[in-house]
DNA sequence: CACTGGAATTTCTCTAGTTA
DNA sequence: TAACTAGAGAAATTCCAGTG
């Protein structure tokens, strides 16, 4: 082939371990090279002595050298081959899959990119958005990118900060670097580029700047938050969303509230994709207060909402809403309402003062009924619902809690029944811990769909629900998340709003707020949800927030289930199937009445197929994913090398097939549910369907022999008459 | 309790070795 | 030489403990 294997010689083995050999090697693309060119050009740069190897493999000469310097020489400059340059890489891989944890949804990728940019990294890829399993449109945080490192650093660190959260970071063969300058030899706060941002020195971070003054003890070198002279805080409720100091208050000694002030500086909605970081707590990135006067009346823009709030001041009259199209559910929290009742229609209805006599003065200004759980004398504090009068409205359960913590209400509206807890949680993080893990309990025992409203006094997220935007660590918080994920409930004012920042209490100096009142409702019931807002009320630190359902927008009920049988042919169904039946004959109607368990039976035998068939589809879907997944990877390796075998290919392709007619024929079957809801009745369905195969059935033109066509019908069935007479005549020509 | 560093585990991909 | 497979190594992910 050419005159290097010519010269073979045969060398000791043991020159160099094969990890350092791999390290010595180059490669270079074949670009019909010979041996003797490449050699030849290498040679030139780095002298033959220190040449081990030149090997043609898979379309590139994998070259081998005596040291590590002239692999980083000939990767930085390149070869020169017949007067053509040549790009040289290591034989070792230098890209790296850099991953993020933790990355919430508003964090754009360019932030990321610039971030990695910032530290010198060369981008080879994409971001890729990792999303749960079951949820497939739903970002789990996980994002990672393909990148090169910059030379002169071994490793990313562990963390980067960015738009106010620390994020994660993850990649093979990491080692701890400076946050800055990514050096290994120092951190961060060793760095030369780290500069106290108070007053610029090096050596110190802002906190322990010698130029701060602390505002407790008065010495310089310490915040008061590090001031040793203060006794530590007692471990309180941070948690409770900036709600805590006035409404805990409130519940001791409702003399101590301080009211409202009649001007409230008004505070600025900002519709943003992502919060701003908060650097600095003196320079906040999302401003609540604004020059703009906000009035004290509604602001939406809805107007059925807007219609509703100025009836609420305009007139105190008793009224009648029966009138109105949609079921309408307010909630708010009012702060020192004494003077009256509030005389929206409400459904849910939080209130720290909340007693008898409240609760009969609203009697007095609403037309409807009024539901209500207080607990009092000693402490004010409740929770109510105002139905509506003469509407379709049928309250069929009611429970109220006698510490006035929540009530529980079974109501069918329009038809549709759900249940609503209308709760206020407490402001202790431990005691709101307790209260919602009751309230889940609570939940278990009730039919479904639910609506969980009221003022939770915790947040969801602290990112965009809450200002500032400082880390909340609330216990509760996690309970409330089980409760929302146990019965399927979502936020629905978020999920309307993904990225608008709103609060629903604002503390009275305005320098904190929070969204903390709000509407959780189960899945099946957001397709009812004709609208959900914020808005303000007056005379409260808090807000109201208006859900508007409307129950005659879809038609009710799941539809016709319809059984797959193709899963009768899954052996551990039938196993499952056959354990139930014996299950349910073990039970006692078995012998009393077996068409009642027999009913019994069927009802088991179909949630058990549903429930079967929801994990076997969900499993389908992850094999189909994988298999997608290697199709491309197959693909990919197809189109690089020519000798590729397609065989795994093929392979692979044809179980995704099968995977696709076993889905093509489950849309087939659940296709032929609107035959099995409407074609065996005589509706117009029926009819048209009837007519549309009796058209089918119909010629409507023939061509006779003589290549005449016939439209006429009587001409047709003459035609055809004589056409088969002809044909069975036997001594036809 | 958030952040950090890293170990442990799982999953995926590639390669070297074996067999027909 | 093709096909196959076990195993290595990398990447992805989870978990835990120390620290401030």
């Amino acid at each position: 082939m050419d005159s290097a294997k010519s010269t073979t010689a045969v060398q000791s083995s043991t020159q160099k371990p094969c990890a350092v050999m791999k390290n010595n090697s180059v490669r270079i693309t074949d670009n019909k090279f010979e041996a003797r060119d490449v050699l030849r050009a290498l040679s030139d740069d780095i002298g033959k002595e220190n040449i081990l190897g030149c090997v043609n493999s898979n379309g590139q000469w994998i070259v081998t050298l005596k040291e590590t310097t002239d692999v980083e020489l000939l990767q930085a400059t390149g070869v020169l081959i017949d007067g053509v340059g040549y790009e040289v890489r290591g034989v070792t891989r230098n890209l790296l899959t850099v991953s993020l944890f933790g990355v919430p949804v508003f964090i754009d990728d360019n932030e990321l990119s610039d971030k990695l940019r910032e530290f010198g990294c060369i981008l080879k890829s994409a971001w890729t958005h990792k999303t749960y399993e079951d949820f497939p449109n739903v970002e789990n945080g996980i994002r990672y990118i393909r990148l090169e490192l910059p030379s002169n650093a071994k490793s990313l660190p562990y963390s980067i900060f960015i738009s106010g959260v620390h994020l994660r970071l993850k990649h093979n063969g990491q080692s701890r670097v400076c946050n800055i300058c990514l050096s290994s030899d120092h951190i961060m706060r060793e760095c030369k580029q780290y500069t106290c941002k108070e007053c610029g020195m090096q050596g110190h971070s802002e906190s322990k700047c010698p130029r701060v003054k602390c505002y407790r003890c008065q010495q310089f070198g310490h915040k008061s938050f590090d001031c040793p002279t203060t006794p530590p805080a007692p471990k309180e409720d941070n948690t409770s969303e900036m709600e805590t100091n006035d409404s805990a208050c409130a519940e001791q000694d409702n003399t101590t509230i301080q009211d409202i002030p009649d001007n409230p500086q008004p505070r600025e909605t900002i519709e943003t994709d992502k919060p701003t970081p908060t650097e600095n707590e003196n320079k906040p990135s999302r401003k609540i207060n604004s020059s703009q006067p906000k009035p004290r009346n509604n602001e939406t823009t809805d107007p059925a909402t807007l219609n509703t709030e100025k009836e609420d001041n305009s007139t105190s009259q008793k009224r009648n809403l029966s009138s109105e199209d949609d079921w309408t559910v307010q909630t708010r929290k009012m702060k020192n309402n004494k003077k009256k009742a509030d005389p929206t229609p409400n459904l849910a209805k939080a209130q720290t003062f909340w007693d008898q006599s409240i609760h009969d003065q609203a009697k007095l200004e609403w037309d409807g009924d009024i539901l209500s759980s207080f607990y009092s004398p000693a402490r004010r504090r409740g929770t109510s619902c105002l139905i509506r009068k003469g509407s379709d409205n049928d309250v069929h359960h009611f429970e109220p809690d006698i510490n006035g913590r929540f009530l529980k209400l079974s109501i069918t509206v329009d038809g549709q029944s759900f249940t609503v807890f209308n709760i206020y949680a407490p402001n202790t993080p431990s005691e709101r811990k307790q209260f919602l893990e009751d309230i889940s309990g609570k939940l278990r025992n009730v039919p479904e769909p639910i609506i969980l409203a009221g003022d939770f006094n915790t947040v969801l997220n602290t990112y965009v629900d809450k200002y500032p935007t400082t880390p909340n660590p609330d216990s509760s918080r996690k309970s409330l998340k089980l409760i929302m994920t146990e019965y399927e409930l979502v936020d629905i004012w978020r999920e309307r709003h993904p990225s608008l920042i709103q609060f629903t209490r604002t503390a009275s100096n305005h320098k904190t707020a929070s969204r903390i009142v709000r509407f959780l409702l189960n899945k099946q019931l957001v397709r009812y949800v004709k609208s959900c807002s914020i808005s303000r009320y007056p005379d409260s630190d808090h807000d109201m927030v208006e859900l508007k359902l409307d129950f005659t927008l879809f038609p009710r009920g799941p539809g016709v289930w319809i059984f797959n049988n193709s899963i009768l042919e899954d052996t551990s169904f039938c196993s499952e199937i056959r354990d139930l039946i014996e299950r349910e004959k073990q039970k006692t109607c078995y012998d009393n009445n077996i068409l009642q368990w027999y009913d019994v039976l069927k009802d088991s035998l179909k949630r058990t197929a549903i429930k079967f068939t929801k994990v076997k589809s969900r499993l389908s879907r992850t094999h189909q994913r994988k298999l997608r997944k290697q199709i491309n990877h197959e693909r990919a390796k197809a189109q690089k090398y020519q000798d590729y075998d397609t065989t795994r290919l093929r392979n692979l392709e044809f179980q995704l097939d099968e995977t696709t007619r076993a889905d093509i024929r489950g849309a087939a079957l659940r296709s032929r549910i609107k035959w099995f809801e409407e074609g065996e009745r005589s509706s117009k369905f029926f009819l048209n369907l009837d007519k549309s195969r009796q058209s089918q059935n119909v010629m409507r033109q023939i061509l006779t022999d003589e290549g005449a066509i016939i439209n006429d019908q009587d001409d047709i069935i003459h035609e055809q008459a004589r056409f088969y007479k002809t044909l069975y005549t036997a001594n036809r020509q």
